[in-house]
DNA sequence: GGTTGTTTTTTGTCTATACATTAAATCCGA
DNA sequence: TCGGATTTAATGTATAGACAAAAAACAACC
């Protein structure tokens, strides 16, 4: 096993922190030590250290020494997918059917008047069909004075929100995943009856303190779900 | 802004790429070139670029140069939260409820052969409580085999959940999220007419190549939901 | 033309050292 | 005993230099 030494220092340590062996709160060797065991320099130890601590497994404290983090704040890595690549993989056919796109001025509703700041606000509905039959509703609300190129963007033939991905930078996004029942126009474009079990995908983005864009996504509940991975390779997949 | 240098070159670019300054595919100055433009060491420069290299955002080949990495699939950081440090935090009351209790053989349960790898299984099952209400469901099955304390365990006055966490080591984690109706007997303890939609959360761990637990969580549709995150912060909040 | 070495550029790793920063520990005087 | 100043042990940052490793670019050869 060719492995950068830094690389091995990291591997042993996580290795036994995740497999209990080193249980939260216990103190690591200090580095001078660590120099000692594995015959290095302190900047070695001290990089394999700094990915470990910034990877959330360790906590370093000046004076006090290195600790493996306290509250196991089990986080894992969601992929966000791209739609339409996802079920192209699956060999199905995927397409976009736009529903409405209309630029116009914030409403009553407190997303978009949160959205809009006192700026236009293009709305974008469609539905995503697999094979014929619809996967998902969505609704998106993008703010034109962030991004003013949505005005003369040509949507029809590329879903939104592939176009979104390619041209709008942004710094920041929340994803927020619940289960709702669908109701009125939704279950209809979904070819559903009302009530029935649907994922609910809501996303909104920031560039720095402005708004950007807000989706609600609805999924038929028994065709989309999503995974988070934590391990080995867990954004690489 | 008091700020390390190698932090202040890595949110120099981290910023110029999330901001779309930079396109996927765009070259970054060599080392040789940062060093000169920000009169540093290498180490210093390299530092800096490794750390957003680690973070996914730059492709780093030698002999080629720097690269903002390709169209981002895009990832975000999802908080698994403790469901009863979750609830408290906001003020409500949160109890465990035990259903059922029992340590098993492998049943004809595809998922129950996969966990047991010819070992005992032990099965558990209760609700989570809110303010005196049923928030979700869950069905969890451990393998004695991979963690053998669970046959003694003191698991009524503490939700499994929570005890699992403390005392059992794992390595990988896959969560699935979808949204089902409950049915049957599901529907009974949540207390909700069957066909209700539902937030479905399944998990599955693993120590290295074992299997070691497996749950589905069913929390009610209008009561819970799941947050993933990416920008500055994302896994402090 | 295509294959096979050879060079060279760029990143990867590591060392040894220096000084800065922080906070735990200690000391000391009122 | 308390509270504030001082020491000191640990991490944090940075330097300059060396050699390793990979892969793109080039050259040579059949």
């Amino acid at each position: 096993m060719k492995m950068p030494l830094h690389e091995r220092i990291r591997s042993d340590f996580e290795g036994r922190i995740l497999g209990g062996e080193l249980a939260p709160g216990d103190r690591l060797p200090i580095e001078q030590e660590l120099m000692q065991e594995y015959g290095c320099s302190r900047m070695t130890v001290n990089k394999a250290l700094s990915v470990l601590a910034a990877a959330g497994l360790i906590v370093r404290r000046k004076r006090a020494g290195t600790f493996v983090a306290r509250p196991r704040v089990h986080s894992m890595v969601l992929d966000v997918p791209d739609i339409a690549a996802q079920v192209r993989e699956r060999g199905q056919d995927y397409a976009y059917r736009p529903i409405r796109r209309v630029l116009r001025g914030a409403g009553e509703d407190q997303e978009e008047a949160l959205l809009a700041g006192c700026g236009a606000l293009m709305q974008i509905d469609g539905v995503h069909m697999v094979d014929g039959a619809p996967l998902g509703v969505e609704f998106r609300l993008v703010s034109a004075t962030a991004v003013p190129e949505i005005v003369r963007a040509d949507l029809d033939s590329v879903p939104p929100g592939s176009w979104l991905l390619q041209h709008v930078p942004w710094t920041e996004a929340e994803t927020r995943i619940s289960a709702v029942a669908a109701l009125g126009d939704e279950a209809r474009w979904l070819g559903v009856p009302a009530g029935s079990p649907c994922l609910c995908v809501e996303r909104r983005t920031w560039r720095g303190a402005e708004r950007v864009t807000y989706v609600r996504q609805l999924f038929l509940g028994d065709a989309y779900d999503m995974v988070a991975r934590f391990g080995p390779g867990a954004s690489a997949r």
